[in-house]
DNA sequence: CAGTGAGCGAGCTTCCGCTTGACTT
């Protein structure tokens, strides 16, 4: 049996490790964290020195035990990685195996080959107590900021929302974001392009300028019909382009996203399965370096196959803000493989990262690029020409994004040129672009939030909370001006171009809106951008032992705690920026605009009179925001209309009233107590036929909907085909049979036959871990 | 699918970072 037992944090490394350690040695994994805060409750002693009560992770119990099993009568090594949250592990892993942290040994490796592990091995330490508490200061930390927030919100603005350190801050970079972009007005200006003559080659150019408004750019158009163009000078520039470092988790999402559409959360599991088979490094890393066998292999393969003058041997210095560097850059385990995973898209993440992991160890690309001015008489302005060549292809070989050449006709400084076409199109300046979720990322990354572990879950979060939304933007199409000349006809059209259309980009809603300003006002200071920056380095300086865990967060909770108590006295209108529109000149009653529990609303009457135990009172009444109107903007004008609904329209064919109104899921009309959607129609103006006929197709429809009707059983054509339900209970008919032709007790059997409904288990999952 | 927004005041929600499953919303 083994002597020794050597825990990792994940199960696919403690098997890469068991094949390099040979039979002395068993090794296990602790799935990441064993230990964590408690998860209903702050579990953080404020009174008493912020003193945590740390308990083994409800979904870690097993692990742990067989961890105790396992260790019996064993040396035990701690394995787990080389960073904060990995010595934390390794102090909670022996303080549950009842090992003392001051003997235990404790080892680390930055790449898994057998050498870094035998090196390791050779040269154990034992936990480092200052790394353990700078994770204690940030996990506590995160656990004050996040239980002590959150709870502020659901009294000011909905239940069950939520704050953070990291969210937060992702969150108010997309509603800044969007307030930048409604903010932009778009100036419109006209580019030039030309394309001239030259004996038998042509040669196009645009103006070194951009023309303002339609009459001048027509102006200069006239001019240039008469105009004489000569070549005023060529330059020829060598450059280079070098390829990019091998893949971080955050440039690896960045890039998965532009070149094969994935989102960050596809990536991760496919680049997990990946990584489960052996065929890649650690998905999760901050770091851009390579293993010297690995940069060894990379440069043998390149040599042989491409050549020796393809191969440069490089080493990327890690650029992120807060690298902890614990894990080597992303790339294949054998570069000799060139394809490897079990369906298209791991074969494609795969080539991606093979392709960039093989081009960071390869020559630069040489480009020639020339430049020529071309004079015009009697103007200032120039036009200019580019071309360009690629010399030497390099890395481009294997990492595309290579340019087409440009290649310009031959020419002298003085030569005449004769000018065959010239157009002015209008063209609008853009606003910043929204983010997605990869260029989110990107962001976060550069201020130091979020560990490669957390940048997809941030993402789901903040969505989850409805906070944002992942939308596809539809543009708008605008009329372009367009002048050309062709000989020294000039004619004007115009171009229909849409312009702002995206796939996928992140749009915060309404919610985001209210909770950002309310977390900004309140809470600045954990707003900020620079706020984990900071609080990053007062944990460096932890981790030196130049500053007591507790001294840090004693100095933070002095200035945070008193912000939460006057968050807790923040007005709750003021936080749903409760609007006063005017008066309704009908009633003479306050209209208002704010935020509800259920978004924004409008308001006609008050919600809170100032003697609430007066019973005469009436209610205020309710109504939706006006299509396409928004909280801050909304008038007087726009909003009293709105509360004409619910109205009635008129009698059903049985003289019941019908009833017009707008909900949650859009316009409807009701009869009794049956809704109707009527997506087209609008109910302000709907009549009584049109509401007859909306009603009577959605009967028929629902007719045809039953095949069969046993009075509690009954066969039923559902968007997944046909089925038989109970009430309670549904099951699938088979493709064989024909529905029509079932009878009672068959449908019956196949009841009995189907799996128990599992409705509400997968909501159980997240919460309920207790029960 | 579902069409609300005060209410009696129960019992509940929530953070970030480290891991991988189970599972169909």
């Amino acid at each position: 049996m083994a002597k020794n037992l050597v825990i990792v944090e994940s199960p696919a490394k403690a098997k890469t490790l068991t094949g390099f350690l040979g039979s002395d040695y068993q090794v296990k994994s602790s799935y990441g964290h064993i230990r964590d805060l408690p998860e209903r409750k702050l579990g953080v002693d404020v009174k008493k020195h912020f003193e945590p009560t740390y308990q083994v992770s409800p979904d870690k119990e097993q692990v742990v035990k067989e961890l105790k099993t396992a260790a019996k009568g064993k040396h035990v090594w701690l394995a787990s990685d080389s960073d904060r949250e990995g010595e934390a592990i390794a102090w909670h892993v022996a303080h549950v195996l009842e090992l003392d942290p001051k003997k235990t040994k404790r080892i680390v490796f930055h790449e898994i080959t057998k050498s870094a592990v035998t090196e390791a091995i050779a040269h154990p330490r034992t936990i480092d107590m200052k790394l353990v508490d700078a994770q204690q200061a940030r996990r506590i930390l995160d656990r004050l900021v996040g239980y002590e927030l959150s709870p502020v919100l659901w009294k000011k603005v909905r239940r069950g929302l939520s704050a953070g350190r990291v969210q937060s801050v992702a969150v108010r970079l997309i509603v800044e974001r969007e307030r930048e972009i409604k903010e932009f007005k778009p100036e419109s200006s006209f580019k030039i392009s030309a394309i001239f003559e030259t004996g038998k080659h042509q040669l196009a150019a645009e103006l070194s300028e951009k023309i303002t408004n339609l009459a001048s750019s027509r102006k200069f158009l006239e001019h240039a019909a008469k105009a004489d163009f000569t070549v005023a000078n060529i330059e020829q520039k060598p450059g280079k382009r070098s390829p990019g470092a091998p893949f971080t988790t955050s440039t690896l999402q960045q890039e998965a996203a532009r070149r094969l559409g994935y989102s960050v959360r596809q990536t991760m599991t496919i680049a997990q399965k990946l990584y489960e088979h052996g065929h890649i490094t650690y998905m999760r890393t901050d770091s851009t370096i390579l293993s010297g066998l690995a940069i060894n292999a990379a440069k043998e393969y390149i040599t042989k196959e491409y050549g020796a003058k393809y191969s440069q041997v490089r080493q990327y210095q890690t650029k992120s803000r807060n690298a902890q560097e614990a894990h080597e850059a992303i790339r294949p385990t054998q570069i000799g493989r060139l394809e490897s995973g079990a369906d298209s898209g791991q074969k494609r993440l795969y080539e991606l990262i093979w392709r960039r992991t093989v081009a960071s160890q390869m020559a630069a690309a040489d480009i020639e690029k020339t430049e020529v001015k071309i004079d015009i008489s009697g103007r200032n302005e120039q036009f200019l020409a580019t071309g360009e060549v690629l010399v030497f292809d390099g890395f481009l070989k294997v990492y595309g994004g290579g340019k087409d050449d440009m290649i310009l006709p031959p020419l002298e400084s003085g030569h005449r040129l004769r000018l065959k076409s010239a157009d002015a199109l209008e063209t609008y300046s853009r606003p910043p672009a929204r983010y997605g979720e990869a260029s989110l990322v990107k962001k976060l990354e550069e201020l130091g939030i979020g560990r490669p572990s957390t940048y997809a879950p941030t993402i789901g979060t903040i969505q989850d909370r409805g906070y944002i939304e992942k939308k596809d933007l539809e543009g708008e199409v605008r009329q372009l001006k367009e002048i050309i000349l062709s000989g020294s006809k000039i004619t004007e059209q115009t171009q229909e171009v849409t312009i702002g259309a995206d796939r996928a980009k992140l749009v915060p809603t309404p919610l985001a809106d209210i909770v950002t300003d309310f977390l900004v006002k309140y809470f600045g200071e954990i707003l900020n951008y620079d706020f984990t920056a900071k609080a990053e380095n007062e944990l460096d300086d932890i981790a030196d032992g130049k500053l007591a865990w507790q001294k840090m967060l004693e100095d933070f909770y002095k200035g945070f705690h008193p912000l939460v108590e006057k968050g807790e006295e923040a007005d709750r209108a003021e936080a749903a920026q409760t609007r006063h529109l005017g008066k309704d000149p009908k009633t003479g009653k306050p209209v208002y605009a704010r935020y509800g529990r259920y978004g924004p609303v409008l308001q006609l009457g008050e919600a809170d009179p100032a003697d609430k135990d007066d019973k005469d009172i009436p209610k205020p009444k309710f109504a939706p925001m006006p299509e396409g109107a928004e909280l801050e903007t909304v008038t007087l004008e726009q909003a009293l209309p709105m509360f004409a609904l619910p109205r009635e329209v008129g009698q059903s064919t049985d003289e019941q009233p019908i009833i017009a109104d707008i909900g949650r899921f859009g316009p409807y009309v009701k009869v009794g107590k049956e809704f109707f959607s009527i997506k087209e129609l609008d109910p302000f103006t709907i009549t009584e036929s049109e509401a007859r006929q909306v009603i009577k197709d959605k009967q028929e429809a629902a007719a045809k909907r039953v095949v069969a009707d046993w009075g509690k059983i009954q066969i039923l054509r559902g968007p997944y085909g046909p089925y038989v339900t109970d009430g309670t209970k549904n099951a699938r008919i088979p493709k064989e049979q024909d529905p029509e032709k079932l009878n009672e007790s068959a449908a019956k059997e196949l009841l009995a036959k189907a799996p128990a409904s599992k409705r509400g288990n997968f909501r159980r999952r997240r919460g309920a871990k207790k029960s």
